[in-house]
DNA sequence: CAAGATTGAAATCTCAATCTTC
DNA sequence: GAAGATTGAGATTTCAATCTTG
């Protein structure tokens, strides 16, 4: 799943192919997470119809205060792009789940508004959709287990943007 | 990311919400996902022009006997359905990397054969690609934070195979 | 009828403009 | 010109048939 042939010469430049040890880290880690998004979409799609990239948002709104906040925020708070938001929006707006409304004072903004629709929608889905995360990760896990991922997760996240300012800097 | 409201009442059926804690280290776990898979998809698309879900087909198939491998066994190797991975082909076929040919013994068969212009496009695109695994993951974590992720990852598919075998007992 | 694989249409995501307002 | 957001086109993924062979 990363690199190929299973020994062969070494690659290019100065990167070392990943030994016997690492590759099966990478390996059972990358087939983990397929697994578990596979699994959370499939809940989610089978007893709600709502695709899980949907629900964050769904989740996201409801979170915030007066259940608004604007296109910029929503997509940064759901890792999204501001297109993909957009179109997503659009599509959430024909279920009449959300409406848009103008922003007061820029009217460059625009803010996204989680409708009483859409609350009930969230509300119903939400059940299964947490009980999923508990039995495949929050309760499958020992409490030191979830300490260690929590620190493991800002580890990688701290070593990306490391990764991106260098990659960066070398164009 | 995960359920509506901040406190609220509790939810329907049996279910508990995630506690502060648990919350906290679900988003976290989640946010590390988003942007791993975002600088990897992003990396491989700068500098080689190729999504990752078709890097992953060629490295499987690099990996395989004589380069070629079941309509089937890829799909499974690459945790896609057969459906994707079908489009997915003949789009690599489109590009000269891969070729179809039928099974010799089994006719309803068909075997993905990676050509040595596909060969030759996952050996230019590999090596930036493993940096990058390295450079966020690998060498971003202690040899026993590796270790535990690697366990960590086994025990969630572990419960998720378990979580699907029950839901679908109680349909 | 099940297994292996493909197909076309609909849904979603990405990418490069575009448009308005700051 | 930069920031906020949208748009349309193209690419990929999903979903529900379909088709052939075991």
């Amino acid at each position: 799943m990363t690199q190929p042939t299973t020994a062969g010469e070494p690659p290019a430049d100065g990167v070392r192919w990943l030994d016997e040890d690492e590759a099966r880290t990478w390996r059972t880690f990358l087939e983990c997470n397929r697994a578990l998004f596979a699994a959370l979409e499939g809940q989610l799609q089978a007893e709600s119809q709502i695709p899980l990239a949907y629900y964050d948002i769904l989740v996201s709104l409801s979170e915030a205060p007066d259940h608004a906040l604007r296109m910029g925020s929503l997509a940064a708070e759901t890792g999204s792009s501001s297109s993909r938001l957009s179109h997503a929006i659009s599509r959430l707006e024909q279920c009449g789940w959300i409406r848009r409304e103008s922003h007061p004072s820029d009217r460059r903004g625009q803010v996204a508004v989680l409708t009483n629709e859409g609350m009930e929608a969230l509300t119903a889905a939400a059940p299964g959709h947490v009980q999923t995360v508990r039995d495949v990760l929050i309760e499958a896990l020992t409490p030191d287990q979830r300490t260690a991922l929590e620190e493991i997760s800002l580890t990688i996240c701290t070593a990306i943007q490391r990764h991106a300012s260098q990659s960066s800097q070398r164009v």
